[in-house]
DNA sequence: AGGAGTTGTCATCAC
DNA sequence: TGGTGATGACAACTC
């Protein structure tokens, strides 16, 4: 119980109850948790770890300083510093960089593969999982995870009926010359887009027509479909990749758009719808690389026996097809896309199946739900932030100063003082009973100040300064006048050793100028007794109790000197027991006059420093308040391209007639492993639906 | 006269 | 066990 009120009536500790009761919060059991023991514990019970020692280990901690040499604990303070370090590495968050590569897919018209081969020489590499699908073993992947998905197809009542057609048909032959040809497009969209030298060229190619209904390989059509699928199924959806997608995604808008590409594709034929509801935004600060390689489909002409007779049965257009688009960097799209119904977050179900309509102006949210708890996220920021005081502006006028100075920062670099001076004045006073070495800033304030009183010119100047650095308040400026000094410089200055500890301020400022400068007139009157008068308002008790017990030292002698050379004093003279019981009281008190001045300053340090500290959070809050709003600003955007981007393939894939897709019919989903799938909108939409009921389960 | 702030002192505890 | 530091509490003092 002792120690719960020494606990509670400790003024530090309840500064920060305050400042965690206004708003500022402050986990007092993390945050000193290396010098404090828990808060619960303090609570509940008394606490060895929560003495007056360890207070001042706090102190010392806080500063930043040295720890102090009686009680050390080297592990708390080192513990701490790591964590501070952690803390300050908070502000500088990473965006990681994702290639992503989308793979947009024709048809051959003799129905072979063939794959359009980017101009930037593409190397032929198998590194998509499709490669496997055109294995002769195929079959052997065909894993349970997969039959799994063939299942969920049937459930889903997925089909792809046969097509006949050929998308690439009226490309080289020009017969069609009214549809923008999809490979030309994906020519169009590949000068916009940096292939980059890395950019991988799937020799798999053939796989992603095997992918086209095929009697002869029926295994390679459900691997190469159903595996993508599959995998974003399975795959966790976990927040932390969650994220990573999206960063993933940010990049994407980065993605060049140079004015002679925008102008190759807004070149395109007349009548094409895409070329004037298409517009791809300027350069982003985000850094893209984005690769967007196209493949040729294999003919459409393979009826689609191999799927189940309960797909094949199922009425499904003639013309829809599945078309995986596969890219060659299968990790850049994630989970995030994991079996994402693009088409049901881009396209409303009400839209029709007209070619205007893929190039429709107003799309759903590309990114749905996720962006909207965003948004959510960002509205209930901006509101934290208004409630606090905080605004995007005085965030960013915050980072300015907050840079040079970032961080939870427990140091006393720039405190007040102070801390060098409170720190020199303490350390000195503090080890004064056994080394009597003066420190600079102890005999410089004494000196100027004096014997009398304790108040620290230096200090107080170091005080105002750190005051207008880090804009403490007024009061602070009362705190500083706190008297503190190390009295054992009296007994280096012999002749101040007369002086004993008395309170300045109770003379009036007449009085002391007339104390320190006594006026000619005044001494030329020789008025001797008035000095003796004031001398002897000067002394403190102690000192007239010492001059009328004719001690033969003076009290700071008494007060300052080691144990061994007191002791050695005292045996030089022969002292009656009063006198000694005095001498005693008269050392006893000094010290203590002299520990209660450091605990005092300790106090205050403390105070301050934890006012520094919440200081320094808030900036920190702040500054993170304003890079999640940009964030949020820079998903916005990447939205945007995503949406964009998937309209203007969607616009641009053609069936076998040369005809657009209806976005009502059909829709791209992107799989787990990046692969981008043209699927039935009916089958679309159930996998949309199952998407979002798994994160509910989930949940429960 | 009384409140607020400062300082000294005592008592107590811990080391 | 005595010395010493730390600190709460109180009193004295000044403004």
């Amino acid at each position: 119980m002792l120690s719960l009120k020494k606990y509670l009536t400790e003024g530090l500790l309840q500064f920060t109850i305050l400042l965690s009761l206004i708003g500022v919060r402050v986990d007092v059991d993390t945050y000193l948790t290396s010098q404090l023991p828990p808060l619960r514990e303090i609570i509940l019970g008394p606490s060895s770890a929560y003495t007056q020692t360890q207070f001042h280990n706090l102190r010392n901690t806080l500063d930043g300083y040295g720890i102090h040499p009686k009680s050390i604990d080297l592990d708390n303070y080192f513990t701490a510093r790591r964590l501070l370090s952690q803390v300050r590495a908070l502000d500088r968050f990473q965006v990681p960089t994702t290639e992503v590569n989308a793979w947009l897919v024709h048809r051959d018209p003799e129905g072979s593969v063939s794959g359009t081969q980017p101009s930037s020489g593409l190397a032929l590499e198998s590194s998509s999982g499709l490669q496997d699908v055109t294995g002769p073993d195929n079959g052997v992947r065909e894993s349970e995870t997969e039959q799994g998905f063939s299942e969920d197809l049937e459930d889903l009542g997925a089909v792809a009926p046969p097509v006949s057609g050929d998308l690439t048909k009226e490309v080289p032959g020009g017969e069609d010359q009214t549809a923008l040809s999809l490979e030309e497009c994906l020519r169009l969209l590949e000068a916009t887009c940096p292939f980059g030298e890395n950019a991988e060229f799937p020799a798999n190619v053939a796989s992603i027509t095997e992918a086209v209904p095929s009697e002869s390989e029926p295994p390679a059509l459900q691997n190469s479909l159903l595996s993508p699928l599959l995998t974003g199924t399975e795959s966790p959806f976990d927040l932390e990749q969650q994220w990573q997608d999206l960063m993933s995604i940010m990049e994407m808008q980065a993605m060049e758009v140079n004015t002679s590409a925008s102008e190759i594709l807004y070149n395109a034929p007349p009548g094409d719808p895409l070329s004037t509801n298409y517009s791809l935004a300027p350069n982003t600060p985000i850094n893209q690389n984005v690769s967007l390689h196209q493949a040729s489909l294999g003919g459409c002409s393979q009826d689609f026996s191999l799927f189940s007779p309960e797909v094949e049965n199922l009425p499904v257009a003639n013309s829809s097809t599945l078309l995986p688009l596969v890219p060659s960097n299968s990790t850049s799209l994630n989970s995030t896309f994991s079996s994402t119904n693009l088409a049901g977050l881009f396209f409303p179900p009400q839209l029709n199946g007209t070619a205007n309509d893929t190039a429709g102006p107003e799309l759903p949210d590309p990114l749905g739900g996720l962006l909207d708890e965003a948004m959510l996220d960002e509205i209930s920021l901006m509101d934290l932030a208004i409630e606090e005081g905080f605004n995007p502006v005085q965030a960013s006028q915050l980072e300015e100063e907050f840079d040079s100075d970032s961080g939870l920062s427990l140091d006393s670099s720039h405190s007040p003082s102070s801390l060098s001076s409170s720190e020199g004045s303490s350390s000195s006073s503090s080890s004064s009973s056994s080394s009597s070495s003066a420190s600079s800033s102890a005999s410089s304030s004494f000196s100027e100040e004096g014997a009398v009183g304790y108040s620290s010119d230096s200090e107080t100047l170091d005080l105002e300064e750190a005051e207008g650095a880090v804009g403490y308040q007024p009061e602070y400026s009362k705190f500083c006048r706190m008297s503190y000094q190390d009295p054992s410089q009296l007994s280096c200055l012999p002749y101040l050793e007369h002086v004993g500890h008395n309170h300045t301020y109770n003379m009036a400022p007449s009085a002391l100028d007339s104390a320190d400068l006594p006026p000619p007139s005044t001494l030329k009157k020789g008025s001797k007794e008035k000095q003796a008068d004031f001398l002897d308002k000067q002394m403190s008790r102690d000192e007239h109790r010492a001059r009328a017990m004719k001690i033969p030292f003076t009290n700071d002698k008494i007060i300052n000197l080691p144990v061994e050379e007191f002791n050695e004093l005292l045996s030089k003279y022969q002292l009656s027991e009063a006198q000694l019981s005095l001498i005693r009281d008269i050392r006893r008190r000094g010290k203590n006059k002299m520990a209660a001045q450091n605990c005092r300053k300790r106090k205050l340090d403390t105070i301050l420093n934890l006012e520094r500290d919440v200081e320094d959070l808030q900036r920190d809050k702040a500054r993170l308040l304003r890079e999640k709003v940009e964030f949020l600003r820079s998903l916005r955007q990447m939205k945007q391209k995503v949406q964009s981007l998937y309209q203007e393939v969607f616009g641009r894939l053609r069936d076998e007639n040369g005809r657009p897709y209806s976005p009502s019919q059909y829709a791209l989903q992107y799989a787990g492993d990046g692969s981008v799938l043209l699927i039935p909108r009916t089958m679309a939409d159930q996998q949309a639906r199952r998407q979002e009921r798994k994160p509910k389960d989930r949940r429960k």
